[in-house]
DNA sequence: ATTACTATGTTTCGAGTAA
DNA sequence: TTTACTCGAAACATAGTAA
């Protein structure tokens, strides 16, 4: 798909859609430069230089005669439109509504500093930071919230496994990056065993976001996932 | 659907898609600038400024952090995207196969002169130029041949309509603009009555085609349907 | 009418570099 | 590491004009 494109090619592949919708993949069409110019809101010298790139990439026939030019879409050029309208519909298709939540900041058990102390180095590992010591407690702050945790959790994550320390076992975990507030990159993670409900998210980050962010109980902050293509293999030290 | 295109957003678009690929169209994604000018093949300077720009137009939001720039396409964005996507479907749903015969010269009943030189005046007022006076005859060359004459025959014509000369009355006819070897503008005319069967086509020129292409009876040429958005319009003089 | 060459103006690109 | 500024170079657009 992206190899199908130069990018000096995108001017010429918007001006093979015009051409298109002529009618020229169907069958021979005039196009005088002057008019295909003022199609393209460029000049019919500009006009007539495009005709010719798009006939040296073999994505037209061109026929110049005294009454101007005639044109016509050659497969190659066709397979460009359709590999652009493929890319377009995959994409249009796998859209779904952005996925975030709105959480209420709560004070939690106090558990997060103990256990991501235990789980530090791992983390550190898995994830390209080291966290700080605690995590933020947030609470659905709507059912479209606790929907969109839901769909989050169903997400495929960084998975943080199952492993023995200080002599006790401790329970897998999975992590999903997220941008707090837009501003603030972290992680939420999601416990095999937890203490709180379904409702309830833990995020991690880098610093103490109580404070980065100016955050009391009560506040209600927005949790975006964020994608980074390199999420797995990121595992540096 | 045109309107809705700047030309100077075309490599703007093209970037837009390039996000879409990314997942940007679903949720935040970190796109460091380095990294999107490598997928755009361009310089991590041209990267950031593309991205300055679809912000610009409103196409993404955007949230510069330490790490990377993260990005978003807006709905604004977005629906670009579909724009785009249904014009391309609307273009590629028209397609049919193209509309051309090949047919073989033979020498007719010679009353071509007599007629062209008859409906003269009303030709040259529709077609735009002065025939010659006599047609090629050209029988289909296959029996697809036969079937693409046929769909030509099936589409809206320029029509010479009936009317009174030199005492008699000269049925009406109907023209098709065509492409003869690529080469010569010319029509081909299909009369309201014709000493011909329907796998003939007459072909009228501003010249003499046997001539002008080196033609002799049993050759087999191409002609080629050709549109001109103006065929039914022009009528000047 | 056309197309398209040449010369010139304008925009876009990216290396160097600051923050 | 990032992003993004400056400014010289490269690419692109068009006016004038020939054919």
């Amino acid at each position: 798909m992206a190899e199908a494109l130069e990018r000096d090619d995108y001017g010429l592949l918007f001006a093979l859609i015009r051409l298109a919708e002529l009618g020229a993949h169907k069958s021979l069409v005039k196009v005088p430069t002057e008019k295909f110019g003022s199609i393209l809101r460029l000049s019919q010298q500009s006009a007539s230089r495009i005709l010719r790139l798009l006939e040296q990439r073999g994505w037209i026939e061109r026929f110049v005669s005294r009454e101007g030019t005639y044109a016509r879409i050659t497969n190659g050029g066709f397979e460009r439109l359709i590999g652009l309208h493929r890319d377009l519909a995959r994409i249009l298709e796998s859209r779904i509504e952005p996925i975030a939540f709105r959480g209420i900041v709560f004070t939690g058990f106090g558990e997060g500093n103990y256990y991501v102390k235990l789980y530090r180095r791992v983390l550190r590992d898995k994830l390209g930071f080291d966290p700080y010591p605690g995590t933020l407690n947030l609470r659905a702050a709507t059912i479209e919230d606790l929907k969109a945790l839901e769909r989050i959790r169903s997400l495929p994550a960084i998975e943080i496994p199952s492993f023995k320390g200080r002599g006790r076992s401790l329970g897998s975990a999975r992590c999903y990056r997220v941008a707090v507030e837009h501003r603030v990159r972290g992680v939420m993670i999601v416990p095999e065993r937890t203490h709180y409900g379904r409702d309830v998210a833990e995020i991690l980050a880098a610093e103490r976001l109580r404070e980065k962010l100016g955050l009391k109980d009560g506040d209600i902050i927005t949790v975006e996932l964020t994608f980074e293509e390199d999420s797995l293999s990121k595992a540096k030290g």
